[in-house]
RNA sequence: GCGAACGUAGCUCAGUUGGUUAGAGCAUCGGGUUGUGGUUCCGAGGGUCGUGGGUUCAAUUCCCAUCGUUCGCC
């Protein structure tokens, strides 16, 4: 069988783990590092795929849960596959939903929240917003829809069919997501559980490459997804595992803070295979994250953070973050950010913006999401390029000194 | 001119049979958001309860006067 994703590797970055390469897709190929823009329910929050691809998105992820809910996998697959659903013709990721089935019903219940260091207790026990359960067992999972409470049930080898049938390029295992703050014992059986369904995802999603095969379809490619919360044992283990399998990459899954990057991230990719990709799965809210990641050996990355804070009013500029909301903008007739090349800072003002955030206008959400979503997708752009002309370093330390000021010092040492 | 109702936060209004620091929604101001939560979450500021008297231990509340608004009648 021929190869659903080809990764090579173009330069390394002597003392780190940071490389570039190009990852070939049936759908084309993507330039790495690369920032991968969330399009969780198969469209990019308020942005035509044209306004994507000008931005300079090369790749997008959706969410295979998401997607099972509405408006279904037969739905999709009888559109032709995502690419046509959505008319994006570029490389799609699946994330598989595992996440969500953990997070979302939780996350929607006030006071608790899945992704928070402040969650407490056993995650494979999480209530549900309805007061139901999501139950973990070797199996599978039972939980509720965040829609409607209705009750489901996904096993790894149903992620598989459900990712198949959308048809994104790149797939990622179903894992079991845990809390940072679960106890040793629980992330030890969480991460076998995953290692579990790792290997009954790669079965049944080789006899569904198969099938494409026989008539002649692409290949889709699928990811193993590395957990272990912030147990340095635990993380070696599970990429030592995931290794051996006949993975096209790898996702890490379950790092929360951009301290996490020079220990986790590391642990791991010292361990995984040199020749093959590596997602960070939901990391990328700030820049601090892209920096670390790349240089510990992430080549990409996916987070939904650039376009929910814009259209919540929270803008990057290479000085820090801004609230356009704030009243002091209402009168500053500059760009968001002077030195953005954007389509929203070479054509409008902050006071516009600041106007239809308060105007309640549906344009500015399109032109914020546009902003930071280039600004974080230019920002490893920029990254990929400091790699390739060996001043990584240099860049690393004139861009977080200048975005977060003392700050930065965290992140250089 | 006569009668009635109403004047409480920037706006629209609750409330008090007289009793701690008078509330809400919206608006204003600030913050949060990392495998997706646009229309959200968290927090803050803001009122001598129209004005002036009276009764009372205590008045935004009861009484009187006055100013204003609205409605009805002549």
């Amino acid at each position: 069988m021929k190869k659903a994703l080809e990764f090579s590797i173009k330069k390394r970055l002597s003392g780190s783990l940071a490389r570039t390469g190009v990852i070939k897709t049936p759908h084309g190929d993507i330039q790495t590092p690369a920032f991968i823009v969330g399009g969780t329910k198969a469209t990019v929050k308020t942005l035509t795929p044209e306004q994507v691809i000008e931005l300079g998105g090369q790749s997008i992820l959706v969410n295979a849960y998401h997607l099972m809910l509405r408006p279904g996998a037969e739905i999709i697959k009888a559109a032709g596959g995502v690419h046509k659903f959505m008319n994006f013709h570029g490389p799609i990721f699946t994330d598989s939903g595992g996440f969500q089935v953990f997070s979302l019903g939780m996350a929607y219940k006030k006071g608790i929240d899945a992704t928070s260091h402040s969650q407490k207790g056993d995650p494979s026990q999480a209530v549900h917003s309805t007061g139901q359960l999501t139950k973990v067992t070797d199996e599978g999972v039972h939980f509720r829809s965040h829609l409607d409470g209705s009750k489901l049930f996904m096993t790894p080898e149903m992620s598989m069919e459900l990712q198949h049938d959308i048809g994104s390029d790149i797939h990622m295992c179903f894992d079991e997501l845990t809390s940072p703050l679960a106890g040793r014992e629980y992330i030890e059986k969480a991460m076998n559980r995953t290692h579990s369904w790792a290997g009954r995802c790669l079965n049944r999603h080789k006899e569904l490459n198969e099938e494409h095969e026989s008539r002649g379809e692409n290949l889709q490619a699928l990811f193993g997804v590395v957990q272990g919360a912030r147990e340095e044992d635990y993380r070696k283990k599970s990429a030592a595992f995931l290794s051996g399998l006949d993975f096209d990459g790898f996702g890490i899954g379950g790092v929360f803070e951009p301290g996490e990057v020079p220990s986790t991230v590391r642990w791991i990719n010292e361990t995984l295979p040199e020749d093959k990709p590596r997602h960070l799965l939901g990391m990328g809210a700030q820049p601090a994250d892209l920096f670390l990641g790349v240089e510990y050996g992430i080549d990409t990355f996916d987070c939904v953070a650039p376009t929910r804070q814009a259209r919540n009013g929270a803008l990057y500029t290479y000085d820090g973050r801004i609230n356009i909301k704030n009243s002091n903008f209402s009168t500053d007739f500059g760009p968001i950010d002077r030195d953005c090349g954007c389509y929203a800072c070479k054509n409008f003002t902050r006071a516009y913006v600041n106007h239809l955030f308060k105007s309640e206008e549906i344009l500015g959400l399109t032109l914020a999401s546009i902003h930071n979503e280039y600004f974080i997708v230019h920002t490893v752009d920029t990254i990929r390029n400091s790699i390739e002309n060996g001043r990584f370093f240099e860049h690393k330390k004139e861009f977080l000194e200048r975005y977060y000021g003392e700050a930065a010092q965290l992140f250089l040492y």
